[in-house]
DNA sequence: GACCGAACTCTAGCACCGCTAGCCAAACTG
DNA sequence: CAGTTTGGCTAGCGGTGCTAGAGTTCGGTC
């Protein structure tokens, strides 16, 4: 049994290289250079190899959102943590979620723009995004008032996702970006 | 000079032509289907001959999103002018605006998500766009209080762009939608 | 230790993409 | 009617995602 184990620790030792690959790369260049030639000479395989782990390439980008999922999720929960009030917390929080836009925009696209397999609000989401809307959802259910808290928060979500996408962009003014953040938080941490 | 006159007419009618293709096979069957071989055999001319139109097929698509603005200005004019109040114009240019975009995904993609050369809030942004900018700023005027009208337009623009585009994404319930719309109305038309 | 069979990887290639060089024919000019 | 210019076309380049089938390596068995 060794030496199948030994097999299916490299075959995911692997599978894990072309994630880190696939990743690398398209934070560092975007993702219309990741192909599937550069993925393989990354890894130091041959095209087809990357087939016998993904069905395709956007199954590649989908495993790569769902990593980054984490990330942003870890980076909402400090952001969460270090707040000092509730109003302070939705502050926080989008900001952490704009910069994490910002700082990391391939991976953002690859979890919330690019055309993916991946579904959400469904049975199959992965768990680490719903992690990252629970954040959201703790900060915002003091201001939601008598709206559900799951609609309320996806409302408000919208709104960090409008921004941080229309301006990367160039849509939008950028020395105007905090104000907007500012005016969201503002009009979404009103009670009454 | 009726010859020249001729050839000129012919040429912008030719140039209509490719637009026109462009956006119905953009409609009909996504981006992803409008290549320049597929618009070449549309217009009944070869494919080089799209090239003395445009610099590119980014440009071809660019032009779709400026002749899109135009309809996304009349629906939200519309819109504004059949509301019997303040509070119902929010109301009813957010819907329109949501309508659009679930109507005309290609259209609204082209204008608003995918990464065209034209650039706005600068310079030389398509004066369609900046009408309905407009139409949203002159709605929202009597809720923006002590900020800045176009900061705040902004704001509440991105929320309706993100709330549009992360449902068709399947990021958000779809059947949440219409209260999703509203929270964000809502909040953007409280006074004080 | 030699061999066999299965598992696995690679080479080569398909059909498509955006885009362009260079030819050729038609049209205008004198 | 000859010459030139204009303009569309054919053909092809380098790239894409993906796959069929050949070839090689390697574990298990006698």
């Amino acid at each position: 049994m060794s030496i199948q184990a030994r097999r299916e620790r490299e075959r995911a030792e692997r599978e894990r290289a072309i994630i880190a690959a696939a990743r690398e790369l398209a934070e560092a260049e975007g993702w219309d250079a990741v192909t599937t030639r550069r993925l393989a000479a990354e890894i130091e395989y041959s095209q087809p190899v990357l087939y016998s782990h993904f069905k395709g390439k956007g199954a590649i980008m989908a495993a790569v959102a769902v990593e980054g999922c984490a990330d942003l999720a870890d980076e909402l929960a400090a952001a969460r943590a270090a707040a000092t009030g509730p109003r302070q917390a939705v502050a926080g929080i989008a900001t952490a979620y704009a910069e994490f836009a910002e700082r990391r925009p391939a991976l953002y696209d690859a979890i919330f723009n690019l055309p993916t397999d991946l579904s959400f609000a469904t049975q199959e989401t992965p768990v680490e995004l719903v992690r990252a809307f629970a954040e959201l959802a703790q900060t915002l259910h003091p201001f939601a008032g008598d709206d559900n808290l799951e609609t309320f928060t996806e409302t408000f979500w919208s709104g960090l996702h409008g921004l941080v996408t229309l301006m990367r962009n160039g849509r939008l003014r950028r020395e105007e970006h905090e104000r907007r953040l500012a005016i969201l938080v503002d009009r979404f941490t009103r009670l009454g």
